[in-house]
DNA sequence: ATGACCTAACTTTTAGGA
């Protein structure tokens, strides 16, 4: 079974991107993060006709998060926004039991998690709140005692092996000392780091901004995550990025990560 | 030298991103 996160920065911008992402990698989930767009807007219909069946929690132009499984998987038990916070209008958290006949059930959840800058103003401590709702989540999440996997954009460089140049992103809501511990409580949690559990090398990104020519010089962080609980990461072969769509014409400035996990 | 993007929106300028 093969679990994705991509952020797309808006769908409607990176559809014939991800229709053939769908077509190449075939992955049974994808967790997409970035919408830029409301429910009914989103492309539904050629999602679905590449074989996928969607849940979505949109917003007008900013954020939204939706969840693909491949048919004839299916999903239930929908969650729209994480514990405690009703306030927050912000859509960034989906998350579904994804199950099928010859599949053990994977609960999964596409996270769309704060950037946290300017690090003076309201944005960072929002950001460091909607993180640890997520871990108190988390924590719930580990009673079922089934496979789950958090995957998203967690806007968090956990190492300073996660930048070309650390020292660039010190002050940065990314990199704060604050940011990275609140990403090690999640991990503390007993969730493992898929794609650094498969790969120790440093050199492993995610994200390449789109100004100064980042991607040129290869000016990258990897912030584009997947924990897996203990039940997730018995199931774990494999987790790679897939690099290759950053270089596509009219690229998101993310790319795909993905975690093969065995079907039971 | 200290710039260099991209996206959505009540678009000709701003806010947000990272």
């Amino acid at each position: 079974m093969r679990i994705t996160t991509w952020n797309v920065n808006s769908i409607k911008q990176r559809l014939p991107h991800l229709l053939g992402f769908l077509e190449e990698a075939r992955p049974d989930v994808v967790c997409l993060q970035e919408l830029k767009c409301q429910d009914e807007a989103f492309p539904g219909s050629e999602v679905e006709a590449a074989g996928y069946a969607v849940e979505t929690l949109g917003q007008k132009a900013y954020n939204g998060v939706a969840l693909l499984v491949r048919k004839p998987l299916v999903m239930s038990e929908i969650r729209r926004g994480l514990p405690g916070d009703a306030e927050d209008v912000q859509a960034r958290y989906v998350e579904a039991l994804v199950s099928g006949a010859e599949t053990a059930p994977v609960r999964v959840a596409s996270i769309y998690l704060p950037n946290g800058n300017p690090v003076d103003s309201p944005k960072y401590p929002y950001k460091l709140a909607f993180m640890e709702r997520l871990r108190l989540h988390a924590r719930a999440l580990m009673a079922d005692e089934i496979a789950v996997v958090l995957a998203g954009d967690y806007n968090v460089i956990p190492e300073p092996a996660d930048a070309a140049d650390p020292e660039a992103w010190r002050s940065d809501a990314l990199f704060l000392p604050g940011s990275r511990a609140a990403f090690r409580a999640l991990l503390a949690e007993g969730y493992t780091d898929a794609l650094r559990a498969c790969d120790p090398r440093d050199g492993l990104y995610t994200f390449w901004d789109y100004q100064a020519g980042c991607w040129q010089r290869n000016f990258g962080i990897r912030i584009d995550h997947l924990l897996l609980s203990p039940q997730a990461s018995d199931r774990l072969v494999s987790a790679s990025v897939q690099k290759h769509l950053r270089g596509l014409d009219k690229p998101s400035d993310h790319v795909p990560v993905t975690a093969e996990l065995t079907a039971g």
